[in-house]
DNA sequence: TTGTTTCATTGAGCACGCTCAGTGAGTATA
DNA sequence: TATACTCACTGAGCGTGCTCAATGAAACAA
């Protein structure tokens, strides 16, 4: 019975994947929006109608193609977290990593985060839920730096994460938006932005360099 | 010579007021994706041509349409500015007239700012040329607590006031996307993380309410 | 095997935003 | 007035993303 309903699951599985990565290879090599379903459906050997009957719109499709690498790229920024003894250093770190990929891949991410922050769908909640797992990264680094003793004891930890949070998006959204944004000045600014909201806060005569 | 021509170019601004009063309305009743450009067409009582012989694309209608009142809410904003005397209830301020604007009209901002924030073209640049323009209201703000001895001398105006604006995109991100945003809910938290922001260079004895 | 049901696949077709060659009234020139 | 030119206006038509009734192969039942 299973052995043989798998031959249609499988075909069905099969289809999808070479759709998806028609559509992998289409998006990298002319955009998004200069991707037409129908020649996703050309390059995956399909009907166009077989596309939209495994992805419910194309926007879930770069979705599907982005979402593994970008859930990627946080894990590797989680990895190497503990290297970063000041809580602030972590921090800029934690935002670093998406903001390297953004950068190199600014149009497609561009147009996923667009839909993602402003529409709703399944695409935009999977996004988000990735979103708020990041958030509570952070929340972690804060309310450890408030155990330690580095901060002081009466900061409101989801305050500052929201700050925080507000700082990230505000410079992911320039990696985004500029022209031809530079990695080495956008970490600046993070650092900077990041270090002003705590700066205040500290306990210990921690300089900044 | 400048008579005759009128008539020409008088007809043409009013073809061009006769579309923009159609759009406005149909926007407002069936929002912006539920609005077809043969509709405002049709309503204006002209060709669907002449619709965009006179605004690029759809997009543009919708900044025409609300531009002048968000510029309007910016400016009733800066008018009771003095009545706060604390700097951070000022920069509250100035962020609150928009929040409740784009409350009370979330569909079609959000739709607005979403093209204005990842987008390229005119209309995006007129947007965040009056987003320069309220950036530049904040930063002299924060310098006048600086020069007036309320905030600490040493901080750097121009990051402190990226660092509010960061937190302004941040509450106005979530008034856009939440499903019934409260300004009362929303007004609260920005004051809380710009209080936070500022509360650690504050050199007099403020105390939070 | 034969009949019945399920369901992945298909492409003609729809509605949309937007284009562009053609039209004719308005304007300048003789 | 007669003629040439300008330019606001027009809608048929294009290329999109996406839909849905129809098809037939796979799976199950007799």
């Amino acid at each position: 019975m299973n052995q043989t309903t798998n031959k249609r699951i499988q075909q069905k599985q099969q289809t999808a994947l070479l759709i998806l990565d028609a559509a992998k290879k289409l998006f990298a090599e002319q955009g998004f929006e200069n991707t037409t379903t129908r020649s996703i459906a050309t390059e995956a050997g399909v009907g166009i109608g077989t596309v939209f009957a495994h992805y419910p719109d194309k926007i879930t499709l770069l979705g599907q193609a982005l979402r593994g690498e970008i859930g990627q790229v946080v894990e590797n920024s989680l990895k190497i977290l503990g290297q970063h003894q000041e809580f602030t250093e972590q921090l800029v770190h934690l935002s670093v990593g998406l903001m390297a990929y953004y950068i190199k891949n600014q149009s497609l991410a561009r147009e996923l985060i667009k839909y993602a922050t402003f529409q709703k769908g399944p695409e935009a909640a999977a996004f988000n839920e990735q979103m708020t797992n990041f958030a509570l990264v952070a929340s972690g680094i804060i309310e450890q730096a408030v155990k330690k003793g580095v901060l002081d004891s009466q900061v409101q930890v989801s305050t500052m994460t929201k700050n925080y949070m507000a700082i990230h998006f505000f410079v992911v959204g320039q990696c985004l938006r500029l022209d031809a944004p530079q990695l080495e000045e956008q970490t600046t600014q993070l650092r900077e932005m990041v270090q002003a909201l705590f700066t205040g806060y500290c306990l210990r005569g921690k300089s900044l360099p």
